[in-house]
RNA sequence: GGGCGGAUAGCUCAGGUGGCGAGAGCAUCGCCCUUACAAGGCGAAGGUCCCAGGUUCAAAUCCUGGUCCGCCCA
């Protein structure tokens, strides 16, 4: 009943195949009435615009290896998927289709656009986790949530009501980062900053009491909201100007001279303009010293009534007018060429207008207080463990929060006005009359909440938070959040604010930053370079299993990944590797392998003891999130052990009717226990192999089989004598390939033992392998050494490859020297040391015996080299 | 300006608490279609461990300073 196989691995099929298998068995769900203790992920949900992208590809890769392993050790495992609105980002996309048809927001009126938007989110919006399960991912989709969802838009309002009860919203009329082309506010940390070659412009201002004060500005137009000149109150050069009066050019407004600490004596002329109402720290002046705000634009950015003359024009086609103008009067003194920093949106990349306007703030320092703590208490630990301190850093100078959003889609700002009494109301739902006044007409707010407002309820408010459900109490609080170090702000700290504060519970205890996906040139993968490569295509071209294996072999722990699709022949090749090893041992197999520990070979012991070391390593390195080292391991285990010396050496044995059953018997055993350890990383391939190959152990399912454990069969004599058997071989293929002998030419050795040694029974055993595995016709055994043969040398043992005619002597001589001068050196360098009383006297004893054995290693090798040189 | 991280083979990276003949993968160069696998096998070559000091019996590793390169925050 032998399986047939390719001799080369096609994914696709089967990765359906076995998607639809563990679907379809409800594997992948998890239940609160489990006995077995819960672990617990939620996924960071993507946005309902969002197409996947290398890295979703690569953190919920690493999702899934959590989950996967955990399910295997006996968890009740769970991996919360879910759907991020993203306000600001799907709004702009509904608009611009909107646009495509001639058609703006307004003109459809606000109730019309949102439901416009909750089609198109019906049509498009989860598409991602489609995409996601092409990878594999072993999410409990039942359990799927979506940010709007009713329960979880409950959970935003009562969020925002307790806070609102606490004291800790209020709002204010402050400067905030304004997106002229979203128009709305934006939070500090949704404003990107970059670094512009732009230009200062110097700009005189007439004063009342005649002559001029100097001014420099990046943003000229602003200058038409200046309500003061301030200059520092230690600037000795400037003393008698304080109190004076300046005339603003165009608007002719008489501005007074004030002197402030905030102005920087070196930037400029040493005087600034104030512009309140466009600039946070003109605003923090004005406060200081009551000086009027003036709001220039509107909320597109365009000049406003008080823009004078240039009312209605673009706040940059205004900066050039104003430059015009001011040259035109003699005003503009010189321009330089300036290097500074400008917001720009995070979604539309617009340029930030700082802009003066009431808003609603969440106080942050309360929260971030208790957030340090839970950290410095290990409530919370970050792998890698660095981020730790930026954590910090930004909790400690963290700002207020502004969360209100001039959109429209997004939740609702639970704040009603009485329109009679101007009474504020705030309640989660819209109250029948106002209580103080008792008048019916309310009016809500118009604005709605930043998104992060509701994803930094996620870790709970996807178990059904405020309510008591048995989510809550079985899955709350998770255990593991893997995510990208960028949102470590946006997000990750805010949730542990918000978990802290509403559930009393930090809500996780494991933080894992992966680091972002970039070309090989260091850039960042994005659309319009065009050096992102479409996941599903790579899933297509290499399969699910590849892409995920490539992408942990490739990705340093907390670094940046470079991708290359090159890389990704790493995982296909490995995972053709491993089909072929599976082809092998289903080729040879008849329906019987035993495993009995009386019938062990040598081999046998070596592949276990290596085994027995894999899966406590491999364990470790993932329960510290060390992905790489754990795919690694993995990879070498598997390749240059398993397939290159174990598989190899037992071939002799296949062949060998008695002795098959027990050689496979240990081969389906380590196989078994090595498609557990890589099941995580490369699930589909696994499973199919796993279920071909008599494997099963009262499982359906690798994926819900038990995780491989120590068992105890450590053999570590056996594999020193193994290890020792290797390196004859590979000595014997290294003199071969010197001599360029192929492997058809099969060649005759003499073996001549310098020390006896236990190890003579492993060779006289394995002599049939040594000389498949070196291509010799015979091994002979000499007392003497051999004259015109290729020479080398194994701890103690010699070997001689009597090439008459063949050799080169010379170029013998010439290798043989080059060796020994290597040795030499080695010699030189251990010697010392040991001559060193300092060293004989401080250093441990083990390391001195290591030393002592190595030095007469060398010595011994050096020795027979030199003997061997002498009869050439 | 403040903070964090990095510099090891041509490239990308490993090298907890000091002690290895300094490793891997890819790339390179030989030889091989040896009945699991050419998406393969066997082998080789390739290093001033950024620089300068210091600590130590001993430094790629720890300390100080410098150079260069990333990133984050003002």
């Amino acid at each position: 009943m032998k399986e047939c196989m390719e001799t080369r691995y096609s994914p696709e099929e089967i990765e359906k195949k076995w998607y639809e298998f563990w679907l379809e068995k409800g594997f992948f769900k998890a239940h609160t009435r489990s006995k077995k203790p819960a672990y617990v992920i939620v996924m960071p949900p993507p946005n309902i615009t969002g197409m996947l992208t290398m890295g979703h590809v690569l953190n919920n890769t690493f999702q899934d290896i959590v989950i996967r392993m955990k399910r295997m050790e006996g968890y009740e495992a769970l991996w919360l998927p879910g759907i991020d609105h993203a306000g600001i980002a799907t709004q702009n996309v509904v608009e611009r289709k909107l646009a495509a048809e001639g058609k703006t927001r307004f003109e459809i009126g606000r109730e019309k656009f949102i439901e416009k938007i909750w089609e198109w989110k019906k049509e498009y919006g989860e598409v991602i986790l489609t995409q996601l399960k092409k990878l594999g991912v072993s999410c409990d989709w039942s359990r799927t949530k979506f940010t709007m969802d009713p329960p979880l838009s409950n959970a935003v309002l009562e969020a925002f009501v307790r806070l609102y009860e606490k004291g800790m919203i209020y709002r204010g009329l402050y400067i905030i980062n304004w997106c002229p082309r979203c128009t709305t506010a934006l939070a500090d940390d949704e404003v990107e900053r970059k670094e512009i070659e732009g230009k200062l412009y110097y700009v005189k201002y007439p004063l009342k009491e005649g002559g001029h004060i100097e001014v420099a500005t990046t943003r000229p137009e602003t200058i038409l909201g200046d309500t003061a000149v301030a200059i520092h109150p230690d600037d000795g050069r400037r003393k008698e100007l304080a109190g004076k009066t300046a005339v603003l050019p165009f608007v002719n407004r008489e501005i007074p001279i004030i002197e402030d600490g905030a102005v920087d004596l070196e930037f400029g002329t040493g005087c600034v303009k104030v512009t309140p109402a466009h600039d946070p720290v003109d605003f923090e002046i004005a406060e200081r010293h009551g000086l009027e705000k003036i709001v220039i634009m509107d909320k597109f950015g365009k000049m406003n009534d008080n823009a004078g003359p240039f009312k209605g024009l673009d706040r940059f086609t205004a900066r050039k007018r104003i430059i015009e103008e001011l040259e035109k009067k003699g005003l503009l003194s010189k321009i330089e060429e300036h290097k500074h920093t400008l917001g720009e949106c995070y979604r539309c990349h617009t340029v930030i207008e700082p802009y003066l306007s009431e808003q609603w703030f969440v106080r942050m320092k309360p929260l971030a207080e208790k957030a340090i703590d839970a950290a410095r208490k290990k409530e919370i630990v970050f792998f890698p463990q660095n981020w730790e301190k930026t954590y910090y850093y930004w909790l400690e100078n963290v700002r207020d929060w502004c969360i209100s959003r001039q959109i429209w889609w997004g939740h609702r700002i639970p704040v009603y006005e009485c329109e009679k009494c101007g009474n504020i109301i705030i309640r989660k739902e819209k109250p029948k009359q106002c209580p103080k006044c008792k008048a019916s007409r309310l009016k809500q707010d118009e604005d709605v909440l930043d998104t992060w407002f509701s994803s930094w309820l996620w870790p709970f408010s996807t178990m059904g938070w405020p309510k008591d459900t048995s989510d809550m109490k079985k899955f709350y609080p998770t255990t593991t959040l893997i995510t990208g170090w960028d949102i470590l702000f946006f997000w990750v700290a805010r949730m542990i604010m918000a978990g802290i504060e509403f559930t009393d519970k930090v809500p996780f205890k494991n933080i894992v930053l992966t680091g972002m996906v970039r070309d090989e040139k260091r850039r960042k993968l994005s659309k319009s370079l065009g050096n992102s490569p479409d996941p599903l295509e790579l899933i297509g071209k290499y399969g699910a299993d590849a892409v995920r294996f490539s992408m942990c072999l490739i990705t340093p722990e907390g670094q940046d990944v470079l991708f290359s699709e090159k890389k990704m022949e790493m995982g296909r090749n490995f995972a053709n590797k491993l089909w072929n090893a599976g082809r092998l041992l289903l080729l040879n197999y008849d329906g019987k392998a035993v495993l009995d520990s009386e019938r062990f070979t040598l081999e046998d012991k070596w592949i276990l003891h290596i085994l027995e070391k894999l899966i406590k390593d491999v364990t470790e390195s993932l329960n510290g999130f060390k992905f790489v080292d754990a795919a690694w391991l993995l990879y070498r285990f598997f390749w240059s052990e398993y397939c290159d010396w174990y598989l190899e050496f037992i071939k002799d044995r296949l062949k060998k009717k008695d002795e098959k059953v027990y050689a496979l018997g240990v081969a389906f055993y380590v196989m078994n226990k090595f498609l557990k350890l890589l099941h995580p990383f490369m699930p589909f391939i696994t499973e199919e192999i796993w279920q071909k190959l008599p494997l099963k152990k009262g499982a359906e399912s690798i994926m819900v089989s038990t995780w491989p454990e120590p068992e105890g069969l450590t053999f570590k004599k056996e594999y020193e004598s193994f290890e020792f058997l290797k390196k004859i071989i590979s000595e014997i293929r290294t003199l071969r390939g010197e001599y360029r002998i192929p492997a058809q030419k099969k060649l005759v050795l003499f073996l001549r033992w310098i020390t006896s040694s236990d190890r003579k029974n492993a060779v006289f055993d394995k002599i049939a392998e040594i000389k498949r595995l070196s291509f010799l016709e015979e091994i002979g055994f000499t007392e003497t050494p051999l004259e015109e043969s290729a020479f080398g040398t194994v701890e103690g043992i010699e070997i001689y490859i009597p090439l008459k005619g063949i050799i080169d002597i010379e170029k013998e001589k010439t290798r043989i020297e080059k060796e020994m001068n290597d040795l030499k050196k080695h010699i030189i360098k251990i010697q010392k040391r040991l001559e060193n009383e300092d060293f004989i006297r401080k250093a441990p004893k083990e390391v001195i015996y290591e030393n002592e054995k190595r030095l007469r290693g060398f010595n011994e090798k050096f020795e027979r080299l030199k003997t061997y040189l002498e009869h050439l």
